[in-house]
DNA sequence: TTGCATGTTCAAGTGCACTTGAAGTCAAGG
DNA sequence: CCTTGACTTCAAGTGCACTTGAACATGCAA
């Protein structure tokens, strides 16, 4: 089979730092065998969980609930195409909550800006069952927290 | 003319918390004026200012840019209808990215993440020129900062 | 007068996702 | 033998957007 890769080598290929790396893997998010010196060695299907968690960020999930999603594929062998499509289908729906969120904010912009409505609360555009635009700062968790009943 | 607002009444109406707002005005994003026992307040149009940094930061600006925002508004007068809209009118441009970014992720989902095509260098959906989608933590900046040149 | 809500300042803490720095190991090349 | 480069661990730092806590002042009602 395929010579495993170094951390640097998948550092380059997944394009994120050694430093994530290693810290993906201190959360568990991928896993390593050790050489000798107690180098890392990487599988190459771990090219393939790296590429989806930077994918999973991009759509705004926290590394937590990357985890969660990635605990999901099959444990004693390398996940088919199947197994990632059917992950991946479940963050359609989150896409298109999160694009839904987005065209509300378009079209309310100057309505909601320019006019009297200033009151969030009552503002259809903050809603708050919507938890897919959540910035990734604090325990202010997302805009528009507070729940308006 | 209208009484001005307490910092609480402001928090209330806009559904921000008091700390926020005094941070607000640290980072002169908002202003007050104080009474005589040093409370805080506030014209009425400092609710419409904080809706728009709420609203500023859901589609993905950091306060840094909103406070570049608020300083072409007007300084001696009250923002009108007409000051707002032309603010605004620059985030439609921002929002169509980020859309755009966020179709072009769920397009791509499953062949990308579910095919051999794993190198997000080469990946048409990891395109560097795409600031809007940055998320707000620390010095990664965005997902996929480095360049494929 | 007591007591509570609401306000004040300032420093320090929080959560996330990493990065950076220090100090050390190991293999190969000159 | 010495350097270079890639790797190791571990602790601490970074940036953003706030929040929290301590210690204090003020305003109003019972």
């Amino acid at each position: 089979m395929a010579e495993p890769l170094t951390i640097g080598q998948v550092a380059q290929r997944a394009g994120v730092a050694t430093s994530a790396l290693r810290f993906y893997e201190e959360r568990g998010l991928i896993q390593s065998e050790r050489t000798g010196a107690s180098h890392r060695r990487y599988k190459r299907s771990v090219i393939r969980r790296v590429a989806f968690i930077v994918f999973a960020q991009r759509i705004g999930l926290t590394l937590d609930e990357v985890g969660a999603e990635l605990a999901k594929l099959p444990e004693n062998r390398v996940p088919t195409r199947a197994d990632w499509a059917a992950l991946s289908s479940s963050w359609t729906g989150r896409i298109d909550e999160r694009i839904a969120e987005l065209e509300r904010l378009r079209a309310g912009l100057t309505e909601c800006i320019g006019c009297g409505c200033l009151s969030l609360d009552r503002c259809a555009l903050a809603n708050p069952d919507d938890h897919a635009g959540r910035r990734g700062s604090g325990p202010r968790y997302w805009v528009g927290d507070r729940r308006p009943g």
